[in-house]
RNA sequence: GCCCCCAUCGUCUAGCCAGGUUAGGACAUCGCCCUUUCAAGGCGACGGCAGCGGUUCAAAUCCGCUUGGGGGCGCCA
């Protein structure tokens, strides 16, 4: 190939973005940068009835926040717009027109009742459906005869005779018999385009060099290539990547948890994990043994022969290992941000109790618990004791670790113990309750669980002696007491 | 039903194209170590070439068939 190599990327705005349109995405992005060449995204929203503006906005949204950053698109324009397909519409028309007029297409009026009948009728006969031509010769009295009824045509492709062929950059050739598809629609009766039609036109006029999309659309290639012919267009590589599937084995879909990007980024997944998973599901390097790839890193090593071509499932421990990864790396302050997030969202906090002391106290939190969860919104899963005083105690941690007889002792002279001291922190904490526990002749621990159940109602959870200073002598106190109570009262 | 694609541990994969490896790694699982719990970390274990035929001195690697899985067969994209 010759000149730049333009990519793009083609969502239908009837939804959230998709992982596996997420992935396509992806491997779009790191082709283009890889060959310093151009990403494009372009929004197929011809179906008039699915697509929302909303669904754009979620979308665009979902790229940027994965890093995927397009050349030429929505909200940044480009040399070839307008990149809606919905306002490209008078040159669909246009090429329609000529296909029309060169014998490439023709226009039929069956009504879609018409064609399920005959169609069903077809299939009892035990035949496989190829419509029937039935419109292929309408004299012009009996076009004019459908219009007078009211009725409008669609345009239809004629597949011509023979054998379909392309390469597909990761499996070679691949041929279809064109006895195996029928004259597809190409200009829907209200005058939208269908897929096939305005993706060969748009790729085309996009001067688009690589087609990398989902494997789903083998069996579309053929009538695009014979699109492209018919066009006098000149046909792009493509490249038919495996699909992402779900523990069941079938495509991934709402039923194994939600499949779309904005979930885990509400979730609190990063989005270079997210990326970094995406990237290795389907893809590797080679001999090298390694998993964590910076975004750089991908780019520099992307390559489609090593794209798999074979489904893949979707792993959500690994995901989970992979994103705590980065948990592990990331600014203290942006996960604090993420978590503030989170806890508004399940009205936890409100905007006005963010005050600085806040926001500090949550930033110890993080840092506290990033190493014990896969996501940020599992802090507030495994340890909503953080904001709420009227935590709940385990019962299973009450019965193993409070029930003891000595407990209540051990947390009243724990009490004047934590009262006074000075500086509140872990390491005075620490010696302070070590020494106490020496005194008495007992083990540290007999100190430590009880105060970690406690001042937390659970029995796991950080190093207690950070816990306790991230809580703060004030919330220590009183939960020491409001556990004496509630041990009191059964 | 017809057509197309695919096939290495439970999962993601390296190895295959240029046959000869103790078939490697990661996640998960299970042990042990560390340890105030959990997590992290360290060490270790478990676990795979779908089956059958060929070609060959030699097959995970090449070929064929079977089986299994996925996708498509819309005036959806």
């Amino acid at each position: 190939m010759s000149g730049t190599v333009r990519v793009r990327f083609a969502p239908s705005p009837t939804g959230f973005l998709h992982l596996g349109g997420a992935r396509t995405a992806l491997f779009n992005w790191a082709f283009a940068r890889k060959h310093h060449g151009v990403f494009v995204l372009r929004i197929e929203d011809t179906d008039v009835a699915r697509s929302t503006e909303e669904s754009v906005g979620v979308i665009l949204e979902s790229l940027k926040w994965l890093g995927l950053f397009w050349d030429e698109g929505p909200e940044v324009g480009g040399p070839y717009g307008p990149y809606f397909q919905s306002q490209r519409l008078p040159l669909y028309r246009e090429y329609a027109e000529k296909l029309r007029r060169a014998g490439f297409a023709y226009e039929c009026f069956c009504t879609p009742e018409e064609l399920k009948a005959r169609k069903e009728l077809v299939i009892a006969q035990g035949r496989s459906w190829r419509y029937d031509r039935k419109c292929l010769h309408l004299s012009e009295r009996e076009r004019q005869a459908f219009l007078e009824e009211g009725r409008k045509p669609v345009l239809r492709f004629r597949i011509p005779e023979g054998t379909t062929t392309f390469i597909d950059m990761l499996r070679g050739e691949v041929t279809f018999d064109n006895d195996e598809l029928d004259d597809f629609v190409i200009l829907k009766s209200d005058g939208m385009p269908t897929y096939n039609f305005a993706c060969v036109v748009d790729d085309a006029l996009m001067r688009i060099t690589h087609v990398i999309r989902g494997d789903d659309h083998i069996s579309n290639t053929p009538r695009q290539v014979l699109l492209y012919k018919a066009l006098g267009f000149p046909c792009p590589e493509f490249a038919h990547v495996p699909m992402i599937l779900g523990k069941d084995r079938t495509r991934l879909s709402k039923r194994h948890g939600s499949p779309s990007v904005t979930y885990y980024r509400d979730m609190g997944y990063l989005p270079e994990a997210m990326v970094n998973y995406l990237a290795r599901l389907s893809w590797a390097t080679g001999e090298e043994e390694k998993e964590i790839f910076t975004r750089e890193e991908i780019i520099e090593r992307f390559s489609l022969e090593q794209v798999t071509k074979h489904a893949a499932v979707f792993d959500l421990d690994k995901l989970n290992w992979m994103n705590s990864v980065y948990l592990r790396e990331a600014h203290p302050e942006r996960l604090r941000d993420i978590l503030l997030d989170i806890l508004k969202r399940h009205n936890v906090v409100r905007d006005e109790d963010c005050t600085p002391e806040f926001l500090e106290y949550c930033k110890k939190v993080v840092l506290l618990m990033r190493e014990r969860v896969r996501y940020v919104a599992q802090i507030l899963e495994d340890a909503a004791y953080f904001f709420k005083e009227a935590y709940e105690y385990d019962p299973q941690a009450v019965e193993a670790v409070l029930r003891d007889s000595g407990v209540p002792e051990i947390l009243r002279v724990s009490f004047e113990l934590l009262r006074d001291l000075t500086p509140f922190d872990a390491p005075t904490i620490e010696a302070a309750i070590r020494k106490e526990a020496e005194q008495r002749g007992v083990k540290a621990a007999q100190f430590i669980h009880p105060l970690r159940v406690a001042v937390s109602g659970k029995k796991v959870g950080p190093g207690l002696f950070e816990l306790l200073e991230v809580l703060g002598r004030e919330r220590v106190l009183a939960r020491i007491a409001r556990t004496l109570r509630f041990l009191g009262k059964e």
